[in-house]
DNA sequence: TCAAAAATAAACCGATTGGTCTAATTTAGA
DNA sequence: TCTAAATTAGACCAATCGGTTTATTTTTGA
């Protein structure tokens, strides 16, 4: 409260550090460099590197969410048209850093899924507050007969996002979107009613 | 030839830690113990760290894709079916150590895309490798009429592939097979012809 | 206005990192 | 059989890791 170092931004750094990096990969001592402060207010709000990886995941996920639940009420398209713009928005937004960062969410998971209770356990509530929000949207759609009923609106909604991750290994590891429009263009073809 | 330690028992260790721990959270000196190795032996045989993760993914990919070619061939399925069966004996792959490791090449793609030129170069080059052999057996499907042309066989394998690595991140953080298996079921009913 | 609490600042800590070095041992070929 | 090369072995290195400590400054509320 009117200190001289706010949480809310080192928070933005190690999103933006660890998204790009990774967890093992990044030491506190990047993020003090990078957010600009010493190591005695780092662990002055934060317990642990650990506590402050969960507190990214937290921060990234909340935002995130709020976004997604502005660009879902202002839609002014159809369900199924509004759940593809928003899979090609995130490609775009993979493709201003070069298509090297991916997504925090998924990248946690898949590093510390195996080692780390706390993050995994984030990481899994965030993406799941995600997808409820995707799956509303797919409900609407198989409301007014846009997309498929042969499967559940979680089933649909899960298949959606898990096959959107999937594509960041080959962004990365080619770094292009090729895949990426590829695959929604395949997927949007399957899901359609 | 003839001496105390063998560089593929170090790989297959290698491959093993590296698997479960990711890249940047293995030390040399963890290969080492668990391979009862000390140190010169290991950089008689390596370069470097990055030299040995290198060695270890063409190992792996190099292992893998003898395998393949063996379940493909020996196959007495529908082409559709020997794809069907082979994903699934993946997921039973992953059951072994509880879901919690995934597959090497998706996690080094993953985990080191963005930072390591040497390492992203070699698993792009093991990754696209598979995918050819998976590509054959898409095209004898679409050719027996089993599976959907409206997509080429290198779209397909991808899609396919790409698909089952984005199962890999709610596997690790539920250590579960649940999506996986609901993966299986969609993904074969929209590429059936 | 002033004392208690909160936040800032950086020196410091032991443990571990990837990697090197030197010496001893084992192997291969002349 | 003997020498040169390859391999084994682990002590050692500077740098970095996550984290603690102590002292100072800033803010808050009585």
């Amino acid at each position: 409260m009117g200190y001289k170092h706010n949480k809310e931004e080192i928070l933005e750094v190690g999103y933006q550090v660890i998204r790009k990096n990774g967890y093992h990969h990044v030491g506190i001592n990047q993020i003090l460099k990078e957010a600009g402060i010493p190591k005695g207010s780092f662990y002055n709000f934060f317990e642990s590197k650990e506590d402050f990886a969960k507190q990214v995941i937290q921060y990234y996920g909340e935002g995130n969410r709020s976004w997604l639940k502005g660009i879902f009420q202002e839609s002014i398209e159809t369900p199924i048209n509004t759940l593809k713009s928003f899979y090609k928005l995130l490609i775009d937004y993979n493709e201003e850093d070069n298509f090297c960062s991916g997504c925090l969410i998924n990248n946690m998971g898949n590093e510390t899924g195996r080692l780390y209770d706390v993050l995994a356990k984030e990481t899994k509530e965030q993406f799941d507050q995600w997808l409820d929000l995707i799956a509303d949207v797919v409900r609407k759609g198989q409301e007014a007969g846009e997309i498929t009923d042969r499967f559940s609106p979680t089933e649909i909604s899960n298949y959606l996002h898990s096959g959107f991750y999937g594509t960041f290994f080959k962004m990365k590891v080619e770094r292009s979107r090729e895949d990426m429009d590829t695959w929604l263009a395949m997927t949007f073809e399957f899901i359609n009613a």
